[in-house]
DNA sequence: TAATTAGTTTTGGCGAGCCTAATATTTTAG
DNA sequence: CTAAAATATTAGGCTCGCCAAAACTAATTA
């Protein structure tokens, strides 16, 4: 058990940061007090106050005037969140039928309080599953994570028959329409035809045909489904 | 839906002393800054402060000086806490198989993060039960609550066979040590002996013969099983 | 009734989190 | 290479939650 238990010293606003400076950080090396600001939905001051006392904690390192990066501490510490929220969504889709498109929200209120008994009680509830229910790993116990590298939809080419595997999370408007699509992890999606030009690509989902934008395409993460894996034995 | 929704206004900390307030209230009809102080673990100054907010906020009546009453709102949201804490602490025993000494804690860190959607889910799941693990009644949606009337254990007759129905959740370690001797609701007891001046009571629970004072026996709730009806038709 | 005690409130202080307005520094574009 | 635009930080302020010490009743007892 290498997450440090420490009677939560940790507030929830301290959490929320860490975890959108984890995922800030994937996309370039530091990141930046008004990336934090919009996706916690806080002011640009309140950002740069919380990150000088949280690098005085010693869970950033402060690039002052160009940002912020994790200590190894402070990833730790995201990654145990990380872990407990996606657990959290998955429990919440599995267990309580929620639809993929409204777990958020309660997993970031619920990813605070949770006890180690609770963690472990629903964990093993649901078989230790590797993937949440947007198809984002889930990091172990341990505080590692796998990173899997989807074909993107986008990239696709028509008459090809793949298997949806990850949708993103950010916005959850467009997972709702993505849903209602029927486009969500292990849905199986056959390629009709793509359009010149960054044009739409027209697609049939479990029987249905829907087009969708090249840029929303980009977003939604397949595996190639080879034909003969599909007929084998 | 009576219960008003009203984008969580409420903190944690005002929904820990409404509850905590509600059940003091059943002692007594007034409940006393120094009582609060003590079952919510904070000081004297810290609740005379929050009483004066909560009273602007309508949620309390104060008696200057002398101790303070819920308001029908105040008593409406406390019983929404209560439920959600209790209902909770049913879902994690159930479904979760945490020990009846344990959810305690879990719970009343819960009762304030999860939405109705959660609720639903877990009352459902649960199959609408109107008790919690102790015993206690879980109040309605709509705010009502069900006072049941137990014998208690103390007064049970030497020879008298019983049902464990409520054991008290006030004190965890005292839950503990009923736990561990196997008195918990639905538990059957037998009545051997009653010592006389206050003595101790010699019961048989479920198989083991144990004794447990009178100021014990008098904190557990118990229906008595009439002969007739255990052999009834 | 006066004095002691138990309980309550006031005073004065602290840190966390948030915000707006003002200021400083990069970055970018002309 | 400079001026405008974008970013970041400071300053100044607010509420909440919490505390210790001091001041102040109300209740009890001698
Ligand atoms: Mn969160
Ligand atoms: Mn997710
Ligand atoms: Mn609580
Ligand atoms: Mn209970």
């Amino acid at each position: 058990m290498l997450f440090k238990k420490q009677t939560n010293v940790l507030t929830e606003s301290t959490e929320n940061f860490l975890v959108a400076i984890y995922r800030l950080t994937h996309e370039r090396s530091y990141a930046r007090t008004k990336d934090i600001a919009e996706s916690l939905g806080v002011s640009l001051p309140t950002v740069s106050e919380k990150i000088v006392r949280m690098a005085e904690h010693g869970y950033l390192d402060h690039q002052w005037r160009h940002g912020v990066m994790l200590t190894p501490e402070g990833r730790l510490i995201a990654l145990r969140v990380l872990r407990t929220h996606r657990l959290i969504e998955t429990f919440l889709v599995n267990v309580l039928k929620y639809p993929i498109d409204e777990v958020n929200d309660e997993a970031c209120r619920l990813e605070h309080v949770v006890s180690e008994r609770f963690m472990h009680a629903i964990d093993s509830m649901l078989g230790y599953p590797t993937v949440d229910p947007h198809g984002h790993p889930i990091p172990t116990e341990e505080g590692t994570i796998e990173v899997f590298e989807y074909h993107l939809l986008a990239d696709v080419l028509a008459g090809k028959k793949v298997i949806v595997k990850q949708v993103s999370d950010r916005d959850r408007d467009q997972l709702h329409y993505l849903k209602d699509m029927g486009i969500v992890p292990g849905a199986e999606i056959t390629v009709l035809e793509v359009a010149p030009f960054d044009g739409p690509i027209s697609i049939n989902v479990e029987g249905k045909t829907v087009a969708v934008s090249q840029s929303i395409a980009r977003k939604i993460g397949v595996n190639v489904v080879r034909i003969r894996e599909l007929f084998k034995e």
